[in-house]
Formats: structure tokens, sequence, C-alpha cells
RNA sequence: GAUCCCAUAGCUCAGCUGGUAGAGCACUUGACUUUUAAUCAAGUGGCCACAGGUUCGAAUCCUGUUGGGAUCACCA
């Protein structure tokens, strides 16, 4: 591939060279850039001319008309494209310059704003400077905008392999894509915002850990060299943030990566993003009123609406959530509460309401899987679902008046699972029969149960105050408000399998 | 990990029951001073994912490999 390139390759090298033998500089160091695209499309109009005479914009080249002596080219910076025009006359000395550009490279434009014959606000230059010439062809598309708006995009790059392993094309080209990324970052600063006025803190631990805890999922394991010892990534933030509430800080959140080496599909990637806080001297009622208008802030604050439609589902945020606990879901969907009840009955139940199972889960296994099957994907409005088995939850306190729950919740929108919350166990001698009871599943097989961690036991011993606890999976609730259906198109870089040699 | 589908020019795609490649855009040359999927004329461009097999002959049929997508399993 090296050896030959192709002529497209070929063809950018030497107009690199020509420009150089005109003693251009190809990549100059700066450029003193006033407006961007947006500034000048939302603002420019004949009353506001006079403040666009003397402007410069920046940006990549993505269209380009030559007309013997006129140029029209549209360029695409962060917040969109412009149009720019290029005359003869008006830049006598460098016009023959263009002839070496190419869709791609980065130029900047200094001139003024005007409105073409067409009707399109267009920058025209009165000079203008190449800021990087490009060496690797993008793949073209063409946008057509109709009389009503609507856009249509010719020959769009939608590779989607290639457009995972070259995300940055990727973001050059599909326009659209971009703007979701911008919303990730949006919900993320708002979150954060909500908890940092509240006088929560932002706190970081590790990532690498010499034992790894707090969800039930199968690490990555890697190998720390000087201390020659095997050590995991993380799966949850969990149990050092809890310590951090033992050593007396009363709001600590944290937005971080999780590793968790299980299968990939479109709701799963091996790295993804968590945010957990826990607040001290609340519970996990108090927590359903704080996930609520937390998440009614971000979508104002990002989207300013509380209404989101995802496929046939109209979602709204604004009612408050329905609360209803698993046991009463059972009786809904089921006919009867399932929590509790022997293998045989949950197999009945299976039966009855053809839920496919193997014989050999457990009652455990079975109770989820009719709950998956059956009840999931109807809870499509806003809902927690409340009080948990306690077998399935071994880090969440013993409900104040049900036997064998725990006061946990799981918050659903769109038939998917958005959060998860407890109020924290915090009794060190129940603590420390849970992880036991959690390695004897080890013991028997269970690779996803949690490894007893004696430091954690021992911060519980000293003492950690009544808390609650949330996580919200940072890119499910990315995909959720921005309507994307995969995971990786809300990640930048979604994990492939490496490509052994081949280039592209 | 299992099943099904996909892989042809830089991009988007044609290519029938086997006869060694085609379009549009991009690129090159020329024309064109308000175009906008600019237009017009003429060109360049391909180990048809990779490796085998069947055949006189394979992009096309068969097998395997690699990568991707969808569904399932594990999970968030």
């Amino acid at each position: 591939m090296r050896e030959n390139k192709s002529e497209l390759l070929l063809r950018r090298e030497e107009e690199l060279a020509e420009l150089e033998e005109l003693g251009i500089n190809a990549y100059p160091y700066s450029f003193a850039k006033t407006h961007s695209s947006k500034d000048i499309l939302e603002n420019y109009t004949q009353e506001t001319a006079e403040e666009f005479k003397e402007i410069a914009v920046a940006g990549r080249i993505m269209t380009m008309r030559k007309m013997g002596k006129a140029v029209f080219l549209h360029i695409l910076d962060q917040e969109g494209r412009i149009q720019c025009y290029f005359n003869k006359k008006l830049t006598p000395d460098s016009f023959a310059q263009l002839k070496l550009y190419d869709i791609g490279d980065i130029i900047g434009i200094k001139g003024e704003a005007f409105t073409t014959r067409t009707g399109e606000t267009t920058v025209k230059a009165h000079s203008f400077e190449l800021l990087c010439k490009s060496l690797q062809p993008l793949p073209i598309a063409k946008e057509e905008t109709l009389e009503d708006g609507t856009k249509i995009v010719y020959d769009s790059f939608k590779d989607k392999e290639l457009r995972y392993r070259k995300r940055y094309v990727d973001l050059i080209v599909n326009s659209d894509i971009r703007d979701v990324f911008v919303k990730r970052s949006k919900i993320i600063s708002s979150m954060r915002r909500y908890f940092d006025i509240r006088g929560w803190m932002e706190v970081e631990t590790p990532i690498l850990q010499s034992l790894y805890g707090g969800a039930s999922a199968r690490p990555f394991t890697t190998h720390h060299n000087t201390l020659d010892t095997e050590m995991f990534m993380r799966i949850a933030l969990e149990l050092p943030l809890k310590k951090l509430l033992v050593g007396g800080f009363e709001g600590v959140y944290e937005i971080s990566k999780n590793f968790r080496n299980e299968g990939m599909d479109k709701t799963h990637n091996p790295e993804f993003t968590m945010m957990e806080i826990y607040v001290a001297y609340r519970d996990y009622n108090w927590c359903m009123d704080m996930t609520e208008d937390l998440l009614r802030t971000i979508a104002m604050e990002v989207f300013g609406t509380h209404k989101f439609t995802l496929g046939e589902n109209e979602i709204d945020l604004e009612p408050k959530f329905r609360r209803i606990s698993m046991g009463d879901l059972f009786v809904e969907y089921c006919g009867e509460d399932m929590i509790g009840k022997s293998k045989d009955e949950m197999i009945i139940a299976a039966k009855k309401h053809n839920v496919e199972y193997d014989p050999t889960w457990n009652a455990m296994k079975l109770l989820d899987e009719i709950f998956s099957q059956l009840i999931e994907k109807n809870l499509i409005q806003p809902t927690f679902m409340t009080d948990f088995p306690v077998e399935i939850s071994p880090l969440a306190k013993k409900h104040r008046t049900k036997d064998g729950l725990v006061e946990r919740f799981e918050m659903f929108i769109n038939g998917q699972e958005m959060a998860n919350s407890f109020s924290e166990l915090n009794d060190p001698r129940d603590q420390r029969s849970r992880l036991e009871d959690q390695s004897r599943a080890k013991l028997d097989g269970d690779e996803e149960a949690m490894v007893l961690d004696e430091d954690f036991l021992s911060a519980i011993e000293v003492g950690m105050p009544p808390a609650a606890g949330l996580g919200i999976g940072i890119d499910r609730l990315v995909m959720l408000l921005t309507g994307q259906s995969s995971i990786r198109d809300v990640l930048f870089f979604p994990q492939m399998k490496p490509r052994g040699g081949i280039e592209k």
C-alpha cells in the first residue's frame, strides 16, 4: 500500500510541492480568526452589514466550485458550514493558489460578509491563506438543501466500520453525528453542575486495583511489573467512594470509566462511563426525588424540553415518575408476586407466560429472566422499580419493613435500565455476611460473584454514615437523550477488533 | 461464543443462470467573474477483502480465513 500510493494521494503531494515552490508554508502557525460560521450566519443582515466588513474565518474546505475567475467553496468549522467567495479581481496575487487547494485543506479567509444573488450569506475574500494542506482525500458527500429546509445527502460516508475506525473523518463528513457528541459533553457538564452547586464533591479513585468489586462482572486483568503482581481494571466505582464517606466526606461523586470483560453489542462496550454518587444521611426515597430532578434539569438545560421521541414512544420526564415495587410489578404483569417463590413455582410461571428459560437456572435467575422478558420492555415512561430481593443486592441495606428485601431501586425509561440506587448497607455484620455469601457463590463457580474485600469491610467497621448511593450509566443516558440506538454512536472510539497489518 | 447477512474505484453503488469490470460523485486537462449535488467537453483510476478449490475460463459457484452488521447468550 505504501509503495503504491493511489493517484489521489500522489496528486496531493504534488500540490504541496508546488505550493512550497511558490514559497508558501502549507503548515503555518496561527491565524487570527474573528468569527465562527454561526456568528455570521445568525447575525449578518443588511442592517448589521457594517459589523461584518472586516472578518476572518477559518475552516476545512468541504465543497469547491471553481469557475474560471471566480471560486465558491464551503468551509466547515466547529459550528457548521459557510460559503466563501473568491474573485481574481479581489485577490489577483494569490488567486492562482486556489488551483492547488483541495477539499479537506484548512484555510483562513479575511474579508467581508455579503449575500449572494441566490440569497446565501457568504464571505467575500479580500485575502486568504492555506493553514493546513490535507494529504488524504476525504470521502466526498454532497448536500442539497431543499426549499422546505430538508437536507439531502448524496454519497454519504456510511460504512459503519470505517466510520468507527476513522471517527475523525466521520466527524468531518457526517455533520449530524458531531451534534451527538456535543450533546454528550453538555449532558455531562450539566450533571456536574447539578452536583457541584449542591456541594457534592467530584473525586477520583483508582482505576487500577489489586481487588475488584462493587458489581457483578468479570474484570480485565493486567500485570504490574515492579510489584510483579496481578492487577485488575475496576468494574465499578462503589467501594472506594464509600470509603470516602467513611473518611468524612458527606457527598462524593465520580464520573469515570469502568471496564468489564464481557460481550460487546449495541448496548455494551468493554469500557464505559459511569457516574456514581454517594450522599450521607440520605436514603433511597430521597434519591428517587433527586434522580427525577436531576434528569429534568439536564433535559431542560441541554435540550430545553422534557419530552423525547424515541422510535414510536414519546417519553415525558415532566410528570412525577411512577414508583412501584418489584413485587407489585410482578403482580401487574404476572398475576402474582414471584419474589421468594421456589424454583418450581418460577418455572410454572415462566411456562405460563411463554418466558424462555433454562431448567438449570436457580430461582433468582428465573426471576430476573421473567422480569426481563415480560416486564422490562413495558416500562416506557420513567419508572422506579423498588425493593429488590436481598440475594441479588449484596451492598444494599435491608428494607426497614419488608422481610427479605432491600431498599433499592432501578429506574427504567423506554424499556431500559437507566439508574441503580440503594440505601447503602452500613451494618458491618450484615455486610460481612453478604460478602461471605458472595464468596461461597464464587467458589461454587459463579464467575461474577463479588470478591471479599477485607479492606472495604474494615472501612465499614470504622463506620459509614447512613447514605444513599446512585449509579447512572452515562453512555446509555446519552443514547436515550440523543435518540441513538447503538452505544457505538455515542462513543468517539468504540472498541473494535484490531485489524492485523491491514491499513484503512 | 452461536446463527444469519455483507465485503467490487477515494465515496455511494450496478454487475443476470460462470466468458478476466461499469455508473455517478471525487481526481486530471480545457472552457466559464454570484455558483451551490455548479455546468459543458475529454481523460486517469480496480489483485472485485484474503487464501485455496471446481472449471477451458471465477467478481460470479464451493470451502476456509479476516473484518463488519443484525439476532441470541453474558452483562450496564
